[in-house]
DNA sequence: CGACGGAGGTGAAGCGATTCATTCACACCT
DNA sequence: AGGTGTGAATGAATCGCTTCACCTCCGTCG
């Protein structure tokens, strides 16, 4: 393997003057660099990263950890956080969490040892306990798609209540007053936000709390729906309206009502949230919530390399709440 | 940042010992150990994987760059590659190239300058000529979803000419005798050979290559297919039925057909590619060739940990190439 | 009693880059 | 002629770890 050091020899250089070509090349003659990087070019001579990172004691990498790499909406995420990464020179790691607390915990400790720059994350531990371990490293991060109750941590989130009261806005405005909230695991908070937000939209038009019905997924993904649907017309009193808590179990609750010959939305109207692409795609495109996904990402990685690249000392931790925003779609328009 | 060092500090040993507990607990004595640990839980002491890497050669990181994050059948190839390397010890570093040869480009040199320990790719250029990179640094890799002409190139595929072939077969055994392909960039080698097995089903069936229209995509994903969708209508004479060069493709046909009021499967069959999860969770759940997507990233990790891990002596280069396998549904089943 | 061996530890050499104080050559000024 | 300033290049120190040759005890055996 060619080092830096073969390239001198060849150039007859010194080693510190071909790092010079390479990172400041105006501080070296035209003539020589051009020697020596016709040399770099011939040798193939390409740089190790760890050696430069050692020396500097930090790595040119992001790190990124999402709950769901099978949710179109972590892809987003990971598509705008990634494009603001690199366009500062940054490379990105995604990763996967799937949920769980102990992945995630090893997936932290292997960015600490990384010495990764910064770290985005959607944490699946709710305690926060997790992040302890970059805390201590001194490495920053910034919380996607969730609050801190610690004001010094960086965030950037949707409001989820506004996100939830949107959507039944919406249902009422339709006059429905016998709707079920698809939720899940309650420990976490989207899924409990989104729900304050539906009961806040039912008490604001003078609705009993009673006219929502909630129904526990085991799991925010697809086949979760498809189960509570079936589960959903089993019920004494068939509502008329689903508000989902994500866009998956929202395609989920649709394929039940298809299977069972109902029709969205003159029998059933739907909401999802989220709005991933497939949303507008299914077969009766999808009432959503759209969260500005692509846009979170953008600017946690923002958010991230403002702490970390510039002086940290002009850095102020902050709280970013972005605003969803209702997509009117065929499930939830009768009459067409 | 507390290193080795201050760990040896503490504890009283040498730097040397401090290694040693970390990495090979058992030449270390019982009690110098234990108090060595408790010194490291102390001091929050985590080793730099730079440092390491340096002295070692090569990273403990896999690199996995695909085509389109957007698509979920990369997501699934993604997560079977990450369980097998993570069950080896290796972090992974999944990358998008968005089909962009610079892009792919940029990611490789990023992999060289990590010394990343192998790098699973499927390529945006075809050329091949990106990997040259590789080759040079000595960095093996592994094509997944592609094969190479070069057989000392592994690669992990699954046969697109048998894929398109089962499509057609079905399509034809249902009747069906005007039908439409919807491809993409004709580049694209996976394009190129469902198309050829589509052709070679209706060759079989004593059908002339005239049963089969093409339209082509501009990119592979739903927006694109709903365009299909549309012109498809257009044509003079109206097919029964389509295949669609993947899943993307089809939501978007289907969703075309539905805005056009044209019943799925009764006036128009569809057949999709690839059985990523929301072709099932379609409104009129799609027909679809299943490729063994998990599968392949795992064969394909596994075969360059072989490489990479064990003697590469004893590896010997290899194309495997998987069976895709039909799964039919709604979309293409009459009468129901 | 001295040689031997094994267990437990030590400490210095290196991995490949960056950086910085230093040296060198040369033109310019007084 | 001597001093000075400048642009260009040098080479040694350094980052934090792993590894390996070597050292020190101490019990055992011939």
């Amino acid at each position: 393997m060619v080092g830096i050091k073969d390239v001198a020899r060849q150039a007859g250089v010194s080693v510190g003057t071909v790092s010079n070509v390479i990172n400041r090349p105006d501080l070296v003659a035209e003539e020589t660099r051009t020697r020596v990087q016709s040399v770099i070019a011939r040798l193939g001579y390409v740089r190790s990263e760890s050696a430069r990172q050692l020396r500097a004691g930090a790595s040119r990498i992001m790190a990124l950890l999402v709950l769901d790499m099978g949710n179109p909406f972590f892809v987003a995420v990971a598509s705008g956080a990634e494009r603001t990464a690199r366009a500062a020179g940054l490379g990105v790691m995604v990763c996967n969490s799937a949920q769980s607390v102990s992945e995630e915990r090893e997936y932290l400790s292997l960015f600490a040892e990384q010495r990764v720059r910064g770290v985005l994350v959607t944490p699946a531990d709710p305690t926060g306990r997790s992040l302890d371990g970059l805390r201590s490293q001194g490495i920053p991060f910034v919380l996607v798609d969730r609050v801190s109750a610690d004001p010094s941590v960086c965030s950037v989130s949707v409001d989820d209540v506004a996100g939830g009261r949107l959507a039944v806005q919406h249902l009422v405005a339709a006059g429905h007053r016998a709707i079920v909230y698809v939720g899940g695991p309650p420990e976490v908070t989207q899924v409990h936000d989104r729900k304050a937000g539906a009961l806040a939209a039912l008490a604001e038009a003078g609705l009993p709390a009673s006219a929502l019905t909630e129904i526990s997924a085991e799991r925010l993904d697809v086949a979760a729906g498809r189960d509570a649907g079936s589960r959903l017309l089993g019920l004494g009193h068939r509502p008329t309206a689903v508000f989902c808590a994500n866009d998956l179990l929202a395609l989920g609750v649709l394929q039940a009502m298809f299977a069972a010959r109902i029709s969205v939305p003159d029998e059933m109207a739907i909401v999802g949230y989220d709005d991933i692409e497939f949303a507008a795609a299914a077969a009766v495109p999808l009432t959503s919530v759209r969260q500005p996904a692509v846009a979170m990402g953008r600017l946690a990685a923002e958010m991230l390399l403002e702490e970390t690249v510039g002086d940290p000392a002009d850095h102020r931790h902050r709280q970013t709440v972005l605003q969803p925003e209702l997509v009117v779609r065929g499930s939830s328009l009768p009459g067409r």
